[in-house]
DNA sequence: GCGCTGTGTGACAAGTTCGTGACCGGCGGA
DNA sequence: TCCGCCGGTCACGAACTTGTCACACAGCGC
């Protein structure tokens, strides 16, 4: 799963090292050489992690920091230059969530990141979607009937929990793709029929005539409510 | 192996700074704001080591040390502003096993715990998991099947008690990775794969046809609830 | 019936994931 | 010191997934 990570620093250079080796590492990045920069993303969207040097021009990263506090409760690492217990407490206190000393090894760096995105990110409540006689389980990642457990890929798994979350709306192909497939996925939407029908083979008991997962014809699928 | 630390201090900043820096060198660590929450962790859970504030708000550390020295025989670092000589008598003498004086060096203090905790480890509680006919136990590090101990290693142990811990739940290879390996570790996923081999060639009673930890392909691997 | 559009079906190639054996370095015990 | 165990890495092949295609088929308006 991709993360977000707003990084804070006004050395170009060092920002753009950041930017390219967690780019490479799987994060999403954006860049903000100023405090008001980045509160001007943040106006905008949300991020995973925000990750915020000390040392910037103007407003220090403590400042920052607790301004960031006061509109969003993401997590914040701090990038400190040297570990001084001062400033780790300071930044502490201003409300970053785990602080990294420079010089910083990048591997450790996006392994923070990513454990604290998942450390912070609200604990998923345990939720079961029922689709006809089939229980789905998203946190879990299974689909069972009757105890016994089916074997779905991620892609049909995703499609099926997709739809069994909106019973009796009728999901467009476009819809779906953005959902399943993400917002830059930019394929045939005949995609969808294929793993419809191969998700249509292992969960129906006659895979001709769907009951669980049906075709409305010119609009796309749906799980009966 | 990893060593569970209480800390009771009740400055919330020094008790995250504290908090953070102890589970970077490798501890288990617990918060408690106050004697009273304390009292509340102690009763569910064992620690190896307690680290106590003398400057407790309401009941003072010496109290908080003899109301735990009357339930509990964990050893206790008492945490003093100054090395003042009276402090540290009284405190031995409420049943401290060590103390050490503000501001502390980090590492000193993790040292310490550690020493402390390696000589006097506390028998732990027993907890059991089950998989399949095998019986795990992870305080004391065993597995079992029918009275017959199996031989893991530490790290085949540990994937094994993280994936019986939540049976039925399919864990990532990055989530195994932050639990079984700490989340500072940068390697490779595909060392899940090798470790979970090694393990099933050691449980399983056909290795090739795994039932005890199975893979779901694309998401991770699981035990069967 | 006819044509059009939308959907189901089987096949296929490329890519991905996983299991496997092998290797190497570090560490501790004999 | 040597030896064996353990943990981490690698390369390879098998099995599986996935996106795409061509074609068949069904519904619908005419």
């Amino acid at each position: 799963m991709s993360r977000s990570v707003l990084i804070i620093e006004d050395d170009p250079r060092i920002r753009r090292m950041l930017q390219m080796t967690l780019q490479r590492e799987g994060l999403e990045v954006t860049e903000a050489g100023s405090g008001e920069e980045a509160l001007e993303h943040l106006a905008e969207h949300t991020f995973d992690v925000i990750l915020l040097d000390l040392m910037l021009p103007g407003k220090d990263g403590f400042e920052v920091c607790r301004e960031i506090r006061k509109t969003s409760s993401t997590p914040v690492i701090m990038v400190t230059a040297r570990s001084d217990s001062h400033d780790v407490v300071a930044g502490l206190e201003a409300g970053a969530d785990d602080y990294v000393s420079k010089p910083f090894v990048v591997k450790e760096l996006s392994a923070r990141i990513r454990a604290l995105a998942r450390r912070t990110r609200a604990p998923e409540p345990r939720v079961r979607l029922t689709v006809g006689d089939l229980e789905v389980s998203p946190t879990e990642g299974t689909v069972t009937r009757g105890g016994e457990m089916l074997n779905l890929t991620r892609t049909e798994f995703r499609l099926l929990t997709e739809l069994a979350a909106e019973p009796g709306r009728v999901l467009s192909r476009e819809e779906l793709l953005e959902r399943v497939w993400g917002y830059d996925y930019f394929g045939d939407s005949r995609l969808v029929d294929v793993h419809v029908r191969r998700l249509r083979k292992k969960i129906e008991p006659d895979p001709a005539n769907p009951t669980l997962v049906t075709t409305v014809r010119g609009m796309g699928y749906r799980v009966p409510g």
